[in-house]
DNA sequence: GCTTGTGAAACGTTTCACAGCC
DNA sequence: GGCTGTGAAACGTTTCACAAGC
C-alpha cells in the first residue's frame, strides 16, 4: 500500500475513478455480498439490504458506490449483476490474474491448497520452495519448482503478483528476486517488514498480530467488567439479530 | 469496530490508557521490531530507529507511545526490553493466552502447525473439526476433537479467544456456539461476514480479498503507465527512503 | 411513497513543528 | 546537540440530513 498518489486532478483514465483507499478496501466485501444476494435470486437490492449484507452502514455504501459514478436508480436500488460487473472492473478481476507463490511450507501449501480463488479473480499458476525436497511435488496438480526458476517462469506467465509465505528470514530475498522479475504487488505471510521500491505495492497478513489486537480488546474488556468470570449466563443475546459488530481489518 | 465506544466513563484503569484503534493496531509491529532490536543486542532506541525498524514515521511512532504514559528519555531513546514489557502488558500477553481453533481442514491444519505463535502469546490449546474422520488425529501433539465438545472444553480450559477456520457456510453457526461457550473474541477465516453480539471482538482476515485490493492497485498501476502523460509536473515525485532494489522487469 | 446521491458537519488519524528536557 | 512529547494544522473517513428523482 502507500503509492504516492500522484498530484493528477482527475486526469485518471475514463475507467479510472480515483478511489479513496478505504472505499478500495472496502470493495471486495461489497462484491462478496452481491455475490451472495445474486445466488439468492435477488436481482435488485437497495443500499440497506447490500450495506446490511456486508456488514457496513447504508450511508458508507452509497457513498462508495458513489464514486465509481453509481448506477443505482432511486425509489428502487441497485442492480445487483450490473454492479458485480462494474465492481470486477474497478478492481480489474476480470482478467483471472496468475499469482506466483513463494514458500510451500505449512501455510504456503495450505493456501496452494485451497481452491476458492478461481471464482474471486485468482489462480496460482507458480508454486516456489528453497527445499529440493519438495521440489516436484504436486499440489492441486501444479508442481512445485525450485526458488532458482523464479525468473523465468514468472516472466513466461506474466505474474505481477505475488505471495510470499516462507519463513521470516528467508523473505526479504525472496521480495527482492521477486521485484527484480518484475513483480509489484506482494501478499506477505511472513511476520517481517518487506523493503520494497516505492512503485511496489506491499499488504501484509499476520495471525499473531491480529491475535494480539483481539487480545488488547479481550484485556480492556476484562478490565471493564468488575468481575473477571461471571459464573452464570449475565445476559446473552445469543441467538436472533445480534447486530453484528464488525472489527476493523487489517 | 464500529460499536459505541460507551462513553469511556471508566477512569481507565490505572493500567489502561484508552487507545486509538489505529495505535492499537500497530503495537504488535512495534512488539516485534523491539523484539528484533533486542535480539541485534540494542538496548536502547530512538524513535527514528525503531519507527524505520517498524515501518512508520518517527512522528506517529512518538504519538503513538504517548498514550502509553512514554518512557522515553529525551537525547537518548527508548529502553528496549522496558518498552516490551509495558507493550506486551499493554496488549494483555502476560498471560500466554489459550486460543481454540475450529476447522481443521486445508488452512487450519497449517494454523495449527504453525510453532511460532508461542513467542507472540498464544497458543492452540483445542482443536475441533466437524469431521469423524479428523477426530483422533493429532496435530502438534494436540489431539483433533469434535465440535460437539466445543462446550465442555472451552470452559474447562477458560478460552475466551477462538479462530474459525471453518467453510464459510459452517461458519456462523461455529461462531454461535463459540459465542454460547463464552468466547468473545474471534478471528474468522471463513470468506462470509458473522453476526455476532455487540460484546464480541470479530477480526476477519480473506485471503482473496487482499489479492483483490492488490489487483486493484495493479489496474490503476496498468492504467497509469498505459495512458499518455497528462501536462503537468515532470515525471516520478519520488520521495522517501531510496532503499530496496530498484529494478523494474520489461 | 421510497431510495439514491451528495454537500456539509463531525470525527479520527497523521503530519508538522517546536518547546522542553536530557 | 539530540531526542522526546505534544499542541495545532492538515488530511482522510464517516456520519448526517436532505434535496433530487424514480
Amino acid at each position: 500500500m502507500s503509492q504516492q498518489r500522484s498530484a493528477h486532478g482527475n486526469a485518471a483514465g475514463p475507467d479510472f475513478p480515483d478511489l479513496p483507499e478505504a472505499t478500495v478496501a472496502r470493495l471486495p466485501e461489497y462484491l462478496r455480498a452481491l455475490h451472495a444476494l445474486a445466488e439468492a435470486g435477488h436481482d435488485v437490492a437497495s443500499s440497506e439490504a447490500l450495506a446490511t449484507a456486508a456488514g457496513v452502514t447504508s450511508a458508507k455504501l452509497r457513498k462508495d458506490l458513489s464514486y465509481l459514478r453509481s448506477n443505482g436508480t432511486r425509489g428502487v436500488g441497485y442492480e445487483v449483476l450490473g454492479l458485480i460487473d462494474k465492481i470486477e472492473h474497478v478492481l480489474g478481476l476480470n482478467q483471472h490474474r496468475p499469482v506466483a507463490l513463494v514458500g510451500v511450507g505449512n501455510l504456503g501449501h495450505a493456501l496452494a491448497g485451497y481452491g476458492g480463488f478461481g471464482s474471486r479473480g485468482f489462480r496460482f499458476s507458480a508454486l516456489f520452495d528453497a527445499d529440493q525436497r519438495r521440489v516436484g511435488e504436486r499440489i492441486n496438480g501444479m508442481p512445485v519448482r525450485h526458488v532458482a526458476d523464479l525468473a523465468p517462469v514468472i516472466a513466461a506467465e506474466r505474474i505481477v503478483i505475488a505471495v510470499i509465505a516462507t519463513p521470516a528470514h528467508a523473505a526479504q530475498a525472496v521480495a527482492d528476486e521477486l521485484v527484480a522479475c518484475g513483480v509489484t504487488s506482494i501478499l506477505n505471510f511472513a511476520p517481517c517488514l518487506l523493503s520494497v521500491p516505492e512503485n511496489v505495492d506491499v499488504r501484509k497478513v499476520d495471525l499473531a498480530v491480529e491475535l494480539q489486537i483481539l487480545s488488547f480488546h479481550e484485556h480492556r474488556k476484562a478490565s471493564l467488567t468488575a468481575l473477571p468470570r461471571p459464573l452464570g449466563p449475565p445476559a446473552r443475546p445469543v441467538a436472533g439479530h445480534g447486530l453484528g459488530v464488525e472489527a476493523v481489518g487489517s
